[in-house]
DNA sequence: TTATGTGCAAAACATTTGCAGGAGT
DNA sequence: ACTCCTGCAAATGTTTTGCACATAA
């Protein structure tokens, strides 16, 4: 909701945001550890989980909660959709455009106050296809 | 993809299908747990774990992968969209019409071959909002 | 009878947390 | 100075797995 709120701007955290906005993949804690390890060797993973839920509350990034075991986080906060590769785990961004009015038909369904939507596709990566199709 | 390969029809599978079938909620592994076990004292997490797993995977139940932390269970199989409740976690079905084409919408815009989508609403439930103006 | 399934307990992961020392403002 | 933040390690919570015994077919 309200923007940075007292946060300090400490390397740990200038060095994460960086990272994060380098790639274009959605990554997991534990791979923005791994980034980010490279350029502080000494940083810890609790400073990291610490650090993006922060970060993913202030709204500066976004936290996935997409299906398999892990959470995902993104650097690009303007809504858009992503797709999930059921094989590979994989997550990418897809950009389409679904009625406006969706969260309006949602509230005159439910009795919950509506106050966003996900839409998550899956499907087969091109990288497993391909895999696929060698195999057999 | 198949339905049950060749699996055996077990007191266990019978209880946690019918105690899965009673509710309307979605409940997570460790409440099929408490609901089966009243019936069977006995019965593992582990036995619970491995045959909601098995279900799902045969299509006779729904494995959701929605957020939160855990993973949640739906007797339901058809088609339908959810709603999280980011106070509680609760999760309610939703039942609205979504442009059929959507599926083929996001071919087009991706490389993936799309098997399916899944829409989550967020919002409060009408408890937690009845309970936030009583606080505030 | 025999492949499959179960209970139990341990292991494997992902994430959170307590605390003593460190660093931004 | 005085919070707030970090590293470290331990704790927590969820799900998976190994194995000896049990049981459906």
């Amino acid at each position: 909701m309200d923007q940075l709120p007292n946060m300090r701007l400490t390397t740990q955290r200038q060095i994460i945001l960086e990272e994060l906005g380098k790639v274009t993949s959605h990554p997991t804690a534990n791979e923005v550890y791994d980034m980010v390890r490279k350029r502080l060797p000494r940083i810890g993973l609790g400073t990291i989980y610490r650090n993006l839920e922060l970060m993913a509350e202030s709204g500066i990034i976004l936290k996935l909660e997409v299906g398999g075991t892990q959470k995902r986080f993104d650097a690009t906060v303007e809504n858009h959709y992503h797709i999930r590769c059921t094989d590979c785990g994989r997550v990418d961004d897809i950009d389409i455009e679904v009625q406006e009015e969706i969260n309006e038909i949602a509230t005159k369904s439910s009795d919950y106050k509506i106050l966003g939507h996900h839409i998550e596709f899956s499907g087969i990566c091109e990288n497993c296809s391909r895999k696929k199709k060698v195999v057999h």
